[in-house]
DNA sequence: CCTGTTTGCGAAAACGTTTCCGCAAAAAAG
DNA sequence: CTTTTTTGCGGAAACGTTTTCGCAAACAGG
């Protein structure tokens, strides 16, 4: 079907060496040659296969980005700017991004996750913490020498990661809300993000009502959180939400219920995704600068691959209140 | 560095050959062994080499999915969702997918697409349509008899693709703003989207007043461009959208302006994609199913590659008007 | 007990490249 | 005109699998 090298080259009345010194852009072979082999390659339709070139140390490298994929059917928009970061440093950069999303929980995709990252085909992988499988990635991955950085926490230890302090982002939107005279917060979250409602938290002296997003972060489940909050306590008059969707919920629930924001509720989201500037009204968030988080991740992955492996220290990424219409 | 087959093999007293079949499905092997086999190879460390694997016939496939990612910064939304729609059918079906974004306008990138689909990666590929290198890549597929479906049109022919009614979407949007009453439309485009235009059009008799986002699609060029209607056409009582990006720029225009919507400006977007429904003001919007459009799409090309290349003809996705609160 | 069939495994030939090594021919140096 | 260096190319050995083929051993049927 498709010609191999030894076709193309005995077409060519030439040898394989040859034909493949015209492609990779080391050996020695002369200018006529080479621009004679690239012209007949297109008529003749013969391309390099790409498996085998990589097998035998010529192909491109490729590193891979692993990250939880929460919902079927609403894409995560923090994590496709994380992606469109990575993929701007890498532009340029001669190396392929992959990436594998996967639904935490199951335990076939989580095989099928190991497969690649082990068979060989990544030179260096980004891990994305939030579920645990994450966490057995990037131990395998550890354990199996390929470089590695995880975005977010994974482990204790303060190597191979970029990370966000998300205390200290709910801290200054606890702040901000207790300066401007708010006296009732609340919080909305998932369950992972314990660290952004002790941030917030500590603002307050006591205890203050929360409400998790269970089984999802969607607006729906935001919601459905703030209509159960706002019925307990009808007293609340500003909210901090996990992220920006779970906002989206909020300032709707809001709405519903027939509370003007940010007069009688103020809202501040978490991430910041590039939708929230657009949004009307505009949401105020914890920027978590994702654009910047996937640039980094990669540069610290390439700054790993080629002292090959060696361990680096983690880097955190500032958190930034961001305010808007909402507050 | 990594073990190989035969170190691992000759270190279970074995040869390649059985240790290969322990791992494939296949071949004929006592149970004892192969447990034995699985068991060590954990142990050992020893993962089969993917590309050596795909080399010599047994590897796992894939199918590309090759688009224009317009914004570096900003997520495409309609893309995300369509993503996850193949996800969401090629899941179990012991295919990997590999998405490939590309940037409009850049030879170099195409040039790497191009590695992509010719190198023998892929065994299938699906193109989204929207930028001349769509055009070129589907092409090439084509040529190189790679089984390759589109989204949206890409050549004249009705063939290989799964196609979306723009134009009746636009119909139908046009014929609901005059059915309630308004009598001064407007239509907010992008370059590309002639169809929708004219769909729009053919509701009214004469022209309308039409306003392109140039150079992009965010919200920030809707904002710009209905400003800039506003200012010429201040009678403007509805507005289509080519997309939900650019309403969500409209709506926050019209607010800015200080007109209610739906009362002095009725808004209806186009795709409908997830966020549309969790807006306040919820959004209007022509749905095109983009989950459905993603799944429709590897279900058409897993047809052809199961048919060897085989052409078939093109499938329509229905589209629907989904009224909310900006109508 | 002998013949025919299954079963489990090893040897070796692909798969399609890249790259080292060697060898002529051409060019430069003397 | 000889000697050294450079240049362009072919031969062949990797790279790490899968799979066909063959061969014993184990098993079944009579």
């Amino acid at each position: 079907m498709k010609p191999n090298i030894k076709q193309f080259a005995s077409y060519l009345g030439l040898s394989p060496a040859t034909v493949s010194r015209a492609f990779s852009r080391n050996g020695r072979i002369s200018d006529a040659t080479r621009r004679r082999i690239l012209d007949e390659a297109d008529r003749f339709g013969y391309h390099a296969n790409i498996h085998a070139a990589t097998l035998a140390g010529g192909g491109r490298q490729a590193v891979g980005v692993f990250f939880p994929q929460w919902s079927a059917t609403e894409p995560d928009y923090f994590m496709s700017e994380i992606l469109l970061g990575m993929g701007r440093e890498l532009r340029g950069r001669h190396l392929a991004l992959e990436s594998i999303p996967f639904p935490p929980g199951s335990r076939d995709e989580v095989e099928l996750c190991r497969e690649q990252l082990l068979s060989g085909a990544l030179s260096g992988a980004v891990i994305v913490a939030g579920s645990v499988e994450s966490k057995e990635l990037f131990a395998l991955a550890a354990q199996a020498g390929i470089p590695v950085v995880s975005i977010g926490r994974i482990d204790a230890e303060n190597r191979n990661a970029v990370r966000f302090d998300n205390y200290r982002g709910a801290f200054l939107a606890g702040k901000y809300f207790r300066d401007t005279g708010r006296k009732f917060p609340a919080y909305v979250g998932g369950v992972l993000d314990r660290r952004k409602r002790e941030g917030f938290q500590s603002v307050w002296g006591e205890e203050i009502p929360v409400a998790f997003a269970v089984g999802g972060a969607s607006a729906d489940h935001g919601i459905r959180a703030m209509d159960e909050l706002l019925a307990a306590r009808p007293e609340i008059d500003c909210v901090l939400a996990a992220n920006d969707i779970l906002a989206l919920g909020i300032v709707r629930c809001a709405h519903l219920a027939g509370r003007a924001i940010p007069r009688d509720l103020a809202v501040i989201g978490f991430d910041d995704v590039a939708l929230a500037r657009s949004l009307t009204p505009a949401l105020s968030s914890v920027s978590l600068h994702p654009g910047r988080v996937g640039g980094k991740a990669v540069e610290l992955l390439l700054l790993r691959m080629e002292r090959d492996g060696m361990e680096i220290p983690a880097e955190q990424v500032g958190c930034e209140l961001i305010l808007r219409e909402t507050t």
